[in-house]
DNA sequence: AGTATGACAGTCA
DNA sequence: CTGACTGCCATAC
């Protein structure tokens, strides 16, 4: 296991979600300059269960909708998760998703 | 070293 | 938008 690694620089990303954004696998793996590795940054998420601090819930895939809601407690607590933070979800899929997209490239390089 | 897996993304229909 | 197929990357065994 490398805790520092590809790994925990989703961690780091993750972590800087700002409250009621929600972000995409895709736009982190882009940052981290492996676009094509959006895959490993849902591995990376679901091995972040063992880190509470990251909202892990605030990652969802393009089309916002909540693909990763299984790998939480149990159904909807994803769901209620983003409602808690002001977030809209239909089944599954986040409203207005494009409204509250937080773009790691964009935020972080300071734009 | 090779195979299997994964919370994806892009393209085509 | 949704569904099916393909491609890419990193980790686990």
């Amino acid at each position: 296991m490398s805790n520092n690694g590809f790994f925990e620089k989703v961690y780091q990303i993750t972590k800087k979600i700002p409250y009621g954004k929600v972000t995409s696998y895709g736009a982190i793996a882009k940052y981290l300059g492996t676009p094509r590795s959006a895959r490993m940054v849902g591995w990376a998420l679901n091995n972040s269960g063992l880190d509470e601090s990251i909202p892990a819930h605030r990652v969802v895939n393009r089309k916002g909708i909540l693909t990763g809601k299984h790998h939480f407690d149990g159904t909807n607590l994803m769901q209620q998760l983003l409602e808690n933070e002001g977030i809209k979800v239909d089944n599954n899929q986040i409203l207005n998703f494009e409204n509250i997209f937080w773009d790691p490239i964009i935020e972080l390089n300071g734009q």
